[in-house]
DNA sequence: CCAATTTGACCTGC
DNA sequence: GCAGGTCAAATTGG
């Protein structure tokens, strides 16, 4: 009984710790770059935080066992059929929810059609295409392009709207825990995915304008772009922002996303419900109850939680 | 040759 | 039975 939410908490904690960690670690490589000299006080503090960071992981990572870890969907997800399902180790969390999922319409326009939304930063595999009834476009099935290799199980759904066939609604589901790894890449190899991206955007919206040669402004560095590119659904709260919005998944550390608004969570049950209107209480306490239910794979002795070495 | 995409078939829940 | 979601063989591209 209780077990489950302390379950959940635990994942929410791993997972904000996790975000927190990798904050603080991109901050210390941006203090490490603009003052190549020395850190200073700053970089001090910086360590210090991630020390702390890396110290309060270990500890869950020695309480919690990552428990809802343990895979739980029916079926999908899970893609091998007889597999994963089968298998006896849904032990301390039995996942009864299926994964989480949220939502966010990104509008795509002259400027961020360089990478457009397409690109969170992470790379994707196209695994299937679907006519959605009563949807002028199709909806597009992607996964992560580590989960063979990392078993992550995060994947996204890529629905144009057909109200505004320059809005696009993602849905995410499932964690990155290929999120690390996924940082690493290095840049020339991000590079090439995001024209793949451009070319499917190309594509997919059949927009064939001149081609507005700004790619140099692939890489937006720190500033937040151009925000109408963004489209808030929900009216989350500022706290709301700064409390549960930190899906690993978002943001990673090289945020090339300049885009990036985070804009409905909702579990799979709440679904049904309208999703313009205004959003069930359960706001008012992001991280107790938006629920963030990372079914994604084993964390398993791949997750370097506590490997230093994996950060440098 | 390998990895990604396409696409028809298949599976599952409603 | 239908619609959405996924699989996997075939195809394409680098």
């Amino acid at each position: 009984m209780e077990s489950e939410k302390d379950c959940d908490q635990n994942n929410n904690l791993i997972i904000e710790l996790t975000q927190g960690r990798e904050l603080a670690k991109q901050l210390r490589d941006h203090l490490n770059h603009s003052s190549s000299s020395s850190l200073g006080s700053g970089g001090i503090l910086v360590d210090r935080i991630l020390s702390s960071y890396e110290k309060a992981l270990s500890m869950l990572n020695f309480t919690a066992e990552f428990p809802s870890l343990a895979y739980s969907s029916p079926r999908s997800e899970g893609s091998e059929r007889n597999t994963i399902a089968d298998q006896p180790h849904k032990s301390v969390c039995k996942k009864r929810k299926a994964s989480k999922r949220w939502t966010e319409q990104v509008r795509i326009d002259q400027e961020t059609r360089g990478e457009g939304p397409l690109d969170d930063g992470y790379s994707w595999r196209k695994y299937g295409q679907k006519d959605i009834l009563g949807a002028k476009f199709p909806r597009g099935y992607y996964r992560c392009t580590h989960r063979n290799s990392q078993g992550c199980l995060a994947i996204k759904q890529v629905q144009r709207s057909d109200v505004d066939p320059l809005v696009y609604e993602i849905t995410y589901r499932g964690m990155h825990t290929c999120m690390l790894a996924s940082n690493a890449m290095q840049p020339s190899e991000k590079r090439h995915k995001l024209c793949t991206m451009e070319q499917e955007v190309k594509q997919s919206l059949e927009v064939k304008s001149e081609e507005q040669d700004n790619k140099e402004q692939i890489f937006p560095s720190f500033t937040f772009p151009q925000c109408e590119s963004y489209i808030f659904t929900n009216p989350l709260t500022e706290s709301d922002l700064i409390g549960s919005f930190s899906p690993p998944f978002l943001s990673p550390a090289t945020s090339e996303s300049n885009l990036f608004s985070l804009i409905n969570f909702q579990s799979l049950e709440s679904d049904r419900t309208e999703r313009l209107s205004t959003p069930p209480s359960v706001i008012n306490s992001p991280i107790g109850d938006v629920d963030f239910s990372f079914d994604p794979v084993e964390f398993d002795p791949n997750f370097p939680f506590g490997n230093p070495d994996f950060f440098v």
